[in-house]
DNA sequence: CCAATAATAGCACGACCGTTCGGTTTTTTG
DNA sequence: CAAAAAACCGAACGGTCGTGCTATTATTGG
C-alpha cells in the first residue's frame, strides 16, 4: 500500500466518524483537515470533489459494516442463528462501537433521499445490497427448515430492517433505557412468526 | 392575527417544505428568504437566531402532523379502526402530500440525534409525545377489547413506529414499488399479534 | 389622523465553504 | 543516486453562511 493510499484510508476513517456525528453534508473539508492534521488543499487533492469524498465515505462505511456486522455473523450456523448474529452485531454497530455517531447508513438514508446525485446512488446501492443480504439470509433459513416454507424472505428483510431503524430512534435520539428490550421483543415476535411450527418441524 | 404573525406563519410553511427536502441544517436563511420573497435580514428579524428558527419549524411541523395525521384519525372509532387510520394518514404524510420532502420528524430524528441543543430537545419532545399518543391508542384498543388484555401498549408503539420508518426508507429512498404492500403486511402482522383471539372476544 | 410601534430592507462584518493553482517537499522508480 | 512522480502545503478566489446595525416603510392603537 503506497503512502497516498494509506493517508487516504486514514482520511476516510476520520471522515466516517465525523459524518456519523454531523452528517455527510455538514462534514466539511476544513473540519476534516483539522481532524487529520492535513492541510485543506492536501486533503482535497485525494478526492477531486466533495461529492466524490462523500461517495467514498459511503463505500468505506459499507465495507466496515460488512466487516464488523455481516462477516462475523456469517461464521455462525446458517439460518436463524446467523440472522440473530446479524441482529446483535448491528445493534452494537448502532450503539457506536465502531463509529461514534451510530449508523451512517440509516442516517444518510434520510439525509439524501431527496438529493439526486452520485452520493444518493451510492447509498441506494448500499441499502439494496444490505436488504438483499437479509433476504438471502431469510431464504437460507427457509431452506434449513427454520422458517416456514411459505415465508416471504423479502418481507422478512423489510421487517428486520424496520426494527433496526426503530432501535436507532429509541437508542440514539430518545436514549430510552428500554430500547434494547423493545427491539429484542420485536425481533422475537418477528422470528416466531416466521419460524416453522414444531409440528411442521417434525415433517423433516 | 397581526401582520407579523401572518408572515411568520408563511415563512414557517416554506421553511418546513424546504427542511423536508434538504434538512433542518442545510435550510439556510438565504434560500428561505428567496423562497418567501423577503430580505434576509427582514426574515431573520422574526426569529432571533437560526437555532430558534429551526426549533419553531419543528413545532410547526408537529402541529401540522397533529392536524393532518392524528386529528382526522381521532374521528374514527376508538381502538383498532383509529390505529388503522393513524397508519394510513401517516403513510400519506410520508408520501409527501403535505410536505414535499416527506416526514421531517423521521429525517430530523437522525439529523440531530448527536447534536445537543434546543432543536434536539424539541425533536425529542415531539417524538416522545408521538409515541405517547400511539401508546395511549394501543391502551384504548385494549380497553375496547380489540387487543389482548395482556398486550404491552408501549411495545406496540415501538413496533408501529418502526414500520413507518421502514416504509419511509423503501418509499422515499429506494422508491420500491412494493413499499406500500410491504408496510401493510407488516402492519397486519403487528395488529394480528396484538388483536384478541376470537375465543377471547366471546368473553365479552 | 397622528403618534407609537412593528415590520422589513439595505448594507456590512467576519467566518467558513469548496475549489484552484503554483511551489515545495517527499516518495517511488529506473 | 538521480530523475520522475506523487504527495502535500500556503495562499487566494468567489460564494454563502449567520448575524448585527441603521434607516425606511407599513401597521396599529388612541
Amino acid at each position: 500500500m503506497s503512502k497516498g493510499e494509506k493517508t487516504r484510508d486514514k482520511i476516510l476513517q476520520k471522515a466516517a466518524g465525523l459524518a456519523s456525528i454531523c452528517g455527510l453534508e455538514d462534514m466539511s473539508i476544513g473540519k476534516l483537515a483539522e481532524a487529520t492534521g492535513l492541510s485543506k488543499s492536501g486533503l482535497f487533492a485525494h478526492f477531486k470533489s466533495k461529492e466524490n469524498l462523500q461517495a467514498q465515505v459511503i463505500q468505506w462505511v459499507a465495507n466496515m459494516f460488512t466487516e464488523e456486522v455481516l462477516r462475523p455473523a456469517f461464521r455462525e450456523q446458517r439460518g436463524v442463528p446467523r440472522i440473530r448474529a446479524i441482529y446483535g452485531n448491528w445493534k452494537d454497530w448502532i450503539d457506536g462501537e465502531s463509529l461514534p455517531g451510530g449508523c451512517v447508513m440509516i442516517a444518510s438514508s434520510t439525509e439524501f433521499d431527496d438529493r439526486p446525485g452520485t452520493v444518493r446512488d451510492e447509498i441506494v446501492n448500499m441499502m439494496n445490497t444490505l436488504l438483499d443480504v437479509l433476504t438471502k439470509s431469510a431464504q437460507i433459513a427457509i431452506d434449513e427448515g427454520h422458517f416456514r416454507s411459505d415465508a416471504d424472505p423479502r418481507q422478512f428483510s423489510f421487517e428486520f430492517e424496520s426494527i433496526l431503524h426503530g432501535y436507532h430512534l429509541l437508542q440514539r435520539l430518545l436514549k430510552d433505557p428500554d430500547a434494547s428490550k423493545r427491539s429484542d421483543l420485536a425481533m422475537e415476535r418477528l422470528l416466531s412468526t416466521y419460524e416453522a411450527t414444531m409440528s411442521k418441524n417434525t415433517e423433516n
